[in-house]
DNA sequence: CGTTTTTGACCGGCGC
DNA sequence: GCGCCGGTCAAAAACG
């Protein structure tokens, strides 16, 4: 096959030239390998200098899309051929020994060269959102009267915003000065690219285009001073609790209402998430800790309070509660913004509250025209849809996460409302109604994508140490056969899609899971959905083209422990203890990107390797998130708590 | 024995 | 000012 399109385009592209190196050069030459190689490198090096002059910098970034793919795939079939083609294989043992060497040189060569090419993908897309931002605040500049008390302020709030866009949290985080809890607590970033990715609504936030404007709007009518201001802005992640200075501006109705309603957006939206879910928490892969139960007024149902524990300082609380109309449904109510980096399997659920909070948002800002109170202020029941809810119906969400609409799956809700109850602008997910039931059936039969194989088993079939449950069960909910079904084929259609080429068939065993439980709850499949959404993205597909060229071209794992975020004494990366285990980490600004999980993915898979030896010729494309008590034994691949990025129930 | 959960007390905001 | 309520704290209990 490879054979046939040499002949009929012989030496047309990059690929089919290094083809023919491998399968047509039969003296084996190595000199004449290494100057082809050097060629080819230095051809790359052009071709990575022409796309940086490019004016456009979405040109750049969708060149490199579309050349990175197609690349790393033509390689491997060339290799794969190369390798069954016997009568290439010389006899002689030093011909043998420089075609080795030559391959591996071939190998090391294309790695750097993806590595030039993820590098320059990386900048590109920081680019991108530079110039996105940038586009916005010159955009909301031209829209307002000169003001030349603005002015002064102008190129700070730009840097600002650039760097808030690019996610970096303030590595010099300060304790603010009226809030006691903050004050007590050591508030250091965990590391400077210590991104948040839960709730971080900071990104719509800045793209609201009202928002520069309205900061010194406050400032001259409320005498809120833009350095105070600025400390809210840098620091959102201490929205918990809301300042005085924040309450008593809420209070305030009139002309600040909205400015109000957005501050109050960028403190204290809320994503609450209705899912069927038989287990005391949602299992949405973060870790967190109860510390506190209250029994609500109104509602039998106590409502317990969580907090994350991944970093001793992430502001992120959740707030579960069974609904009261039906005690099958989970409410699970998300607020603040990570200050850490995310386990893998933590992302979908992030993601997903996360663009949900920039729907929000945006709602917001858009619905100014036509609703003169900014939102709808019922108190949406959960199934209740407001004049606000339905405007939201079949949002897309992708388009809404920061612009991010590189997924092929647009992201949507059916009977997502919105209210700004008790102050608390919050959104819900309505995850139980069968119309996005049939979104994810759709997903689930969608063509297939690269994908890390995550496997979300049903947490009621791995309850995790992290989240005894105890108190309170909830075992009166029905079997769900259709959820069920969805799951299955979700799963049947996941599994082994990483599409590596080289999942073997210990992997396969490893993934001899139990079949699914059949209380499996729909918000598992949102779960799993996101992800796909995630890892359906091309640039995530070249990282991790990008990532395990550099994986075979390091022979093995030569720098696992290297890029092992959270190894060793990094404090709070890597929870250890007797409670938790050490889990992947996903850098927080690469889980923004949607870029870098390859990477992560590749660290946990060497650090797998590395582990188990006996696997090494194993590719697992699997993502041991251990994070049970259960260390003993064989924790990668035990099937209750592991494994294949298993959404482990870590609430 | 360390960690997590439980649960009553406490605090601050808000409405009356 | 008072009481209600949501949210948090922290000591004790439970758990592994």
């Amino acid at each position: 096959m490879e054979n046939t399109k040499e002949k009929s385009l012989p030496g047309d592209t990059f690929e089919e030239k290094k083809t023919m190196k491998y399968n047509g050069d039969e003296e084996g030459s190595h000199a004449k390998i290494q100057k082809i190689s050097e060629n080819d490198q230095l051809r790359v090096k052009q071709e990575n200098i022409n796309s940086s002059n490019s004016s456009s910098p979405v040109g750049k970034n969708l060149a490199f899309l579309k050349e990175v793919p197609l690349q790393t795939n033509t390689d491997r079939s060339s290799m794969e051929t190369n390798l069954k083609d016997s009568s290439s294989i010389p006899k002689n043992q030093d011909d043998l020994l420089k075609l080795v060497k030559a391959k591996m040189w071939e190998v090391r060569e294309e790695n750097g060269r993806l590595k030039l090419l993820l590098a320059q993908m990386l900048k590109d897309y920081q680019s991108l959102q530079k110039n996105f931002y940038l586009n916005i605040v010159h955009q909301e500049e031209a829209k307002k009267s000169p003001d030349t008390s603005c002015s002064r302020h102008r190129e700070t709030e730009e840097n600002e915003l650039i760097s808030l866009s690019l996610g970096r949290g303030s590595s010099d985080l300060q304790p603010k000065k009226d809030d006691k809890k903050n004050g007590k607590e050591d508030h250091q970033s965990l590391n400077n690219e210590g991104l948040s990715l839960g709730l971080d609504c900071r990104f719509d936030e800045l793209s609201n285009s009202t928002e520069p404007a309205d900061h010194e709007k406050k400032s001259d009518s409320e005498n809120y001073s833009i350095e105070e201001l600025k400390e809210d802005k840098e620091e959102p992640t201490e929205a918990w609790p809301p300042s005085k200075k924040l309450k008593t501006m809420m209070r305030n109705n009139g002309d600040d209402h909205q400015e109000v309603l957005e501050q109050t957006h960028l403190k204290k939206t809320r994503v609450s998430v209705r899912a069927r879910c038989d287990t005391p928490t949602m299992n949405d892969g973060c870790q967190w800790r109860k510390y506190g139960q209250k029994t609500a007024k109104g509602n039998p149902c106590p409502r317990a309070y969580y907090r994350c524990t991944v970093s001793p300082n992430c502001p992120v609380r959740k707030q579960v509660q069974r609904w009261v109309e039906d005690m099958s449904i989970l409410i699970t109510t998300y607020e603040g913004t990570h200050n850490h980096p995310l386990p893998i399997s933590a992302t979908a659920m992030a993601s997903t509250t996360s663009a949900a909070a920039s729907m929000l948002q945006c709602h917001s800002s858009t619905s100014q025209g036509h609703n003169t109170s900014g939102l709808d202020t019922s108190v949406s029941a959960p199934n209740s849809t407001s004049t606000t809810a339905a405007n939201l119906h079949g949002l897309n969400f992708t388009n809404l996460s920061g612009g991010n609409a590189r997924s092929p799956h647009p992201f949507y809700f059916s009977n997502t409302s919105m209210s700004n109850s008790n102050s608390h602008p919050t959104i819900t997910l309505d995850l139980t109604s069968p119309a996005n039931e049939s979104y994810f059936n759709r997903l689930s039969s969608a063509p297939r994508y690269s994908s890390t194989c995550l496997n979300f088993s049903s947490p009621s079939s791995s309850t995790n140490a992290l989240e005894r449950p105890n108190g309170t069960s909830w075992n009166g909910t029905a079997g769900y056969s259709d959820y069920y079904e969805t799951v299955s084929n979700y799963k049947k259609n996941h599994f082994g899609i990483l599409n590596l080429g080289q999942v073997p068939p210990s992997y396969m065993q490893m993934n001899n899971l139990p079949p699914p439980h059949r209380q499996q709850s729909l918000t598992d499949q949102t779960i799993a959905a996101t992800t796909k959404v995630i890892t359906s993205n091309p640039n995530f597909q070249s990282a991790l083209a990008a990532a395990i060229s550099s994986y075979m071209a390091n022979g093995g794992a030569v720098k696992a422990q290297q890029n092992q975020v959270g190894s060793g004494d990094n404090a709070g990366l890597n929870m250890k203890g007797p409670g938790t285990e050490s889990f992947p980490i996903i850098p927080a600004a690469y889980s923004q990107n949607q870029i870098g999980c390859a990477s992560s993915f590749l660290n946990k898979l060497l650090s797998s390797n590395s582990q188990q030896k006996g696997n090494m010729s194993a590719f697992p494309p699997s993502l041991p998130f251990s994070t049970s008590k259960n260390a003993s034994g064989s924790p990668a691949y035990d099937t209750k708590d592991h494994v294949n990025c298993q959404m482990i129930n870590s609430d």
